[in-house]
DNA sequence: CGAAACTTTGACTACGATCAACTCCTGTGG
DNA sequence: CCACAGGAGTTGATCGTAGTCAAAGTTTCG
């Protein structure tokens, strides 16, 4: 099993300010493990009871709406920490969390990354500034959601998706969702989703490859209202 | 001027976690201020600089979208802290930040806050957990907006607020917000805002004086979908 | 008292949800 | 290898929700 301390994923998430001796520490009590695409990380409701560095992969995060549809409330990509909030209000996950590919994890059992939470100030400070960094991000999304059409939303999205986890050889977005997928994220149903992207298509704005999207005109997309 | 280590407000935010070394040296540099009604506290895009701890009244955080109207996001109060993100972040404000009634805070200054953000351990985890909190919240808010209708989200507002605020000792909400700060929190126009209310108003769940709102029904508001 | 700001109502339009039918893939078992 | 079942994607028709524009009524405050 590989070993933390020697592990370049720690890089790009706030494991990087962990001294060496907590990383051994780590290294000892975690498991690594690998995710089928659909899988079920964990539920909503569940008790995660730790955190999921993420090796290799891209999952959703999202909460059942009363109305009965999942709601995509945000994408955690290979170097990002999982379940960190949870752990720290110390209640069971307000989310579920699923794999959109296959995925690569490390499970890190609460008892040893709280220990390191509470005593080594510039690991607890570097969450924090994660933390500080999603919940701007959670109010752009919130008003995106009360403010805009679903349109724009979705042309939103591609291009979040485009910059965010670049693209196939042949031009095809690299993270493949289903429509409902793009439903779920934009609030909206599977056949407004659909009926839009076949809109954007008409437009020269985008094609496709069966599920594969491909973004044609960037520029244009930006400027979709 | 108050002094910081006397004050009781800090019993209900992370300054509780503060020494009290920490407290008077706060308490040296620290500046009060009244803030009118209607005043804008700081404005989308400036430089805080330092946080404010509330001691008393309620502000509004919104922020601009791009169709021209503002969402409000979060509604901060008397016993919290106002600003912290940006703090963390070192950034500029995301929000605009004005207050719902006359508020008497205190402003703490950048560097103070931080050198104790980055020195007093419990302090920093305490910051961790309100935010790790608000995340929660936000991860509501955005299914709430995406999934379901303006009047099932304007009962849920006055539900909130209900609960949240109280009432005056007629029964009415003791927070008064224009409808157009109704608008913007559940994020549609101000004539359908409007028309909610009037329709609520009809059926009994809800009376109004003024641009008071008594809440009538409060198991039947929750009943609203 | 009067101006300005806020609230209310009406009429109309557009956006998006829902239901239904149909097509296209994909994978599984005969 | 084909047939078939089931799921995903697509399209059309229809309906209800909410946005917009306009006008009139009401409060608030100087």
């Amino acid at each position: 099993m590989g070993k933390c301390e020697q592990c370049i994923i720690k890089q790009f998430n706030a494991m990087k300010s962990l001294t060496k001796d907590e990383l051994i520490r780590i290294s000892g009590c975690k498991t690594s493990r690998i995710i089928k695409k659909g899988e079920v990380i964990f539920e909503e409701g569940e008790n995660i009871n730790g955190v999921y560095c993420i090796k290799d992969g891209i999952c959703k995060l999202s909460k059942l709406s009363e109305n009965g549809k999942d709601q995509i409330v945000k994408m955690v990509v290979k170097g990002q920490l999982l379940g960190q909030r949870s752990l720290i209000t110390e209640e069971v996950s307000n989310l579920q969390a699923v794999a959109l590919n296959d995925m690569e994890v490390c499970f890190i059992p609460r008892g040893e990354i709280m220990a390191d939470l509470q005593n080594n100030l510039k690991f607890s400070f570097d969450v924090l500034k994660v933390m500080a960094r999603d919940l701007r991000e959670s109010d752009d999304i919130i008003v995106n959601m009360a403010q805009k059409t679903v349109r724009k939303r979705l042309a939103d999205v591609l291009i979040y998706l485009h910059s965010n986890f670049g693209e196939n050889t042949d031009g095809t977005l690299s993270i493949l969702l289903s429509r409902e997928d793009y439903a779920n994220i934009v609030g909206t149903a599977t056949e407004s989703a659909i009926r839009i992207i076949s809109q954007l298509k008409k437009e020269n704005l985008i094609s496709t490859k069966g599920k594969y999207i491909k973004i044609e005109d960037l520029a244009g997309l930006k400027r979709v209202e």
